[in-house]
DNA sequence: TTGTACGCGTTATCAG
DNA sequence: CTGATAACGCGTACAA
């Protein structure tokens, strides 16, 4: 009842030579006047802009790129939109994307290798001129990462990098900061400290847990059999893991968790066995989600630069496409802050 | 170091063309046989299919389109990524998308119309084939809606929808849910019932205030001046809107927020005031978030169906663009559920 | 079965 | 200042 007939075939737009023929000039003509070029006559100008205009001219992005050979596109492979961080790292990029005239083609890998590499076939496809890539906690597609930047497509790696690719990247100190995320816990003065670590593939993973270690050794703290447990990246583990425990009666005074959402799920387990947090259990969590000031006590987190990621990575991968040559490969790392909130601080010291 | 040189401009594929020289064949057989067509001899495909791979021949996606006139590609624009509904509806729309070939375009328009307006365009000249939108909150682009959709680009509107452009739509029956929402409390025995509204100028604003008004007369409940308070989306302002009404001590015995995060937001005022809910006063949220469940109390939310929302607007938004004539507009009505949790028990009952 | 020639929309080159 | 022509990579009608 409403709608113009649509054929399966694109509506026609106006193109150069529809305005050239109306003129009865040439697309030369006509190109150049459009492109507000010095050597086309002021007057012929003004007509063919009008004639443009009239008829609803827009260029043909797709021709252009045709002529020109490159696509003016970067993809984009995220794992997941489970949690709020990679939209946000989306949202840094997009900036930078558009602000350098490109366009983003976005993927997600569901967690699995094998939809990652899909992924990164169809952007190949599509000729991206470069990939931004956080890669599944399945593992690396380490192949084919190389094969396209051999191939000239470079890579720029963020959160969860590559261990065997030499190329950019960008990460927080995972390190450092669950290092210091446990030595706060040490210096509130809990004894018995728990971490509930992430996916066991993951290089974040290894990281933290690292840092928890070290951090535990460096003050001389006993490390039993259950004081790392792996839980991975969503709330039910961390509430599973905290209820075995305490049924176990297996009671740490602290847990440093692998991220919010664990934290969340174990916090969600002390409650309904009737416990508290802190007075019996203390929780940090790490990536900061909103709910950690929301949740009740609100919980102490670390808080990844997640916007500010999405920019630098996109910076570093326009760089690698437009500059030439191509800076080298460089690895940065984005500090972190710690939010100390209720959910660890001691109050029985 | 590690670096090919990499000039700006992308790295030379192999063409038909190189294939063909390399051959000495026309360019016009290799693509048959590159196309499987029964018209080439079957040696000959063989011998093309061999050196295609040994050049590692990849089809230029951007030349056919150019020659097909259509982009296969569809364009999203959604308002922001700071909760996890647009990304879940996201995955929803990912998941239609490919499996009927098409790309994905993503845009936010950071809730402004300006932004929107630029996206809208920006997707116009990428010459997709169709757009999917969820409109900000300030308000609508009519006129250029109606533009792209008369130059023959279809738009699907899904969650925030126009009122004024007729076209294909996906909502939640937002009346129908805040009204059981609202009875759900008036069941549950209390009386002094609030709304906090949405943004003003949103539809699911209207419709959701529409059944919280339309439930309270029903049921000859009295509404007061303070009875309906305008919150928008985020946590910190039904924060502030339940600590202003603590302060006044102008306390409802149950609030039927317009999302989880005015919820969650009202919750921790709830607790800092040295209030409990649901005993002194009641909750129920929206659009059901990860966090409902993981909160104390468990907070009672409507559940969207995001992840179908997506699908089903990208199914509407493809029967569109194939479909010759194409199908006349309809608006999806998904149904919604209900879980209720202890938020909005009454526990006095 | 294969090759030739053209068009998709644009820009660049060269000639006028 | 302007016009004719080629080229980008692909598909395809038409001719051989």
């Amino acid at each position: 009842m409403q709608n113009v007939s649509n054929t399966a075939v694109m509506k026609k737009y106006a193109t150069l030579k529809d305005i050239a023929t109306a003129l009865k000039i040439s697309t030369a003509t006509v190109s150049r006047a459009l492109a507000d070029r010095w050597d086309v006559n002021a007057e012929t100008k003004r007509i063919v802009c009008e004639e443009a205009k009239r008829q609803n001219y827009k260029p043909n992005p797709i021709a252009k790129r045709l002529q020109n050979r490159h696509s003016k596109t970067i993809g984009l492979v995220v794992p997941e939109f489970k949690t709020l961080f990679f939209p946000i790292v989306i949202s840094g990029i997009q900036k930078v994307v558009d602000e350098a005239g490109f366009q983003l083609l976005i993927t997600q890998s569901q967690e699995t290798m094998e939809v990652e590499l899909r992924n990164l076939k169809l952007l190949e496809n599509n000729m991206v001129e470069g990939i931004l890539i956080s890669i599944t906690r399945e593992g690396e597609n380490s192949d084919y990462y190389q094969e396209l930047i051999d191939s000239g497509i470079p890579i720029v790696f963020f959160n969860r990098v590559s261990s065997s690719i030499v190329a950019p990247k960008v990460i927080i100190d995972d390190y450092k900061l669950a290092f210091f995320a446990t030595e706060h816990l040490i210096y509130s003065g809990f004894n018995k400290i728990y971490h509930f670590a992430g996916p066991e593939k993951l290089a974040v993973t290894k990281e933290r847990k690292r840092g928890f270690l070290d951090a535990m050794k460096k003050h001389q703290r006993e490390i039993s059999e259950n004081s790392v447990l792996t839980t991975g990246v969503y709330s039910d583990k961390g509430y599973e893991a905290m209820k075995m425990l305490i049924q176990k009666n297996e009671l740490p005074q602290a847990v440093f968790c692998f991220n919010d959402p664990t934290a969340l799920g174990a916090l969600k387990a002390i409650k309904e066995e009737g416990l508290k947090c802190p007075d019996d259990i203390a929780l940090v969590g790490f990536s900061e989600t909103e709910m950690a000031q929301l949740v009740d006590p609100p919980l102490t987190s670390v808080q990844q630069p997640s916007f500010e990621m999405g920019e630098v990575a996109a910076r570093l991968l326009i760089a690698q496409i437009t500059q030439n040559p191509p800076p080298d490969a460089e690895t940065v790392c984005l500090t972190a802050k710690m939010n100390i909130r209720k959910s660890s601080i001691n109050v029985k010291k």
